[in-house]
DNA sequence: CATACATATGATCATATGCTCATATGCTCA
DNA sequence: TGAGCATATGAGCATATGATCATATGTATG
């Protein structure tokens, strides 16, 4: 079934037996391709701005839009990804939706990542 | 110095206080542009399993290329900006060159990851 | 229900990114 | 030292991505 998977890469494989430890260990498919998005999510100067600012306080998309010196409509579609992939939620007061984070992951990541950099 | 900045978005802005506050938590550009940097690196489906797959053993391009079914080339790229960016180290013995993780964060990253994807 | 405002969405364009091929470098050993 | 393997690097191409403009949806309020 995955015998093929073996010989893609024509190259000398040096060390079978990592390689397959490898292979047991690895993400499924699955996991792996949200894992991805997820990081890719975080991955944007201002997707990034948006979700720290979202940490403290609750914001509105003109909010954002004045914070980050960008349109409302280029605010709002970075929101919909981040919604889309759960890390923001938003409740709604009349006609302003009020945005937050989802959970404490997203903070998590950014701070695990300031400590990675200020190493 | 940054009145200016207080007007880049022409919509009315509704709280004041929110962005001002949300302005004094910010990170500095120079930060901000580093995490931003991290996550791409790990935004990635090839460069996500190479780090994954270093979390535990050591492997070499060639090991890589063959778990990953692309060409060394392509690993060594990727190789290259984990380096630049210190997710990654090697050790030469011989003309091998072994690669290994930098340090605990990024399968501290990858870790968080998944607990939000599995919820 | 008509107007105004808050947000969402679609289309488009410029730039960024990842892969491959071709070639260069570095190391070992005969 | 020269042949051969392991890795690195540069160029080029195809695709992905983010910003904006134009327009649509949705909500309150007169």
């Amino acid at each position: 079934m995955d015998s093929n998977q073996e010989d893609i890469c024509l190259c000398r494989v040096i060390h079978h037996e990592r390689i397959n430890q490898a292979r047991k260990e690895a993400l499924k498919e699955g996991e792996l391709e949200k894992t991805v998005q997820l990081f890719k999510a975080m991955a944007d100067h201002t997707r990034c701005r948006i979700l720290w600012a979202l940490t403290e306080v609750e914001m509105c998309v003109c909010d954002l839009a004045a914070l980050l010196g960008i349109t409302e409509s280029a605010v709002s579609h970075q929101l919909r990804l981040l919604r889309q992939l759960q890390l923001v939620t938003n409740r709604r007061q009349g006609a302003i939706l009020y945005y937050r984070l989802n959970d404490h992951h997203v903070h998590q990541l950014i701070s695990v990542a300031l400590e990675h950099i200020r190493e």
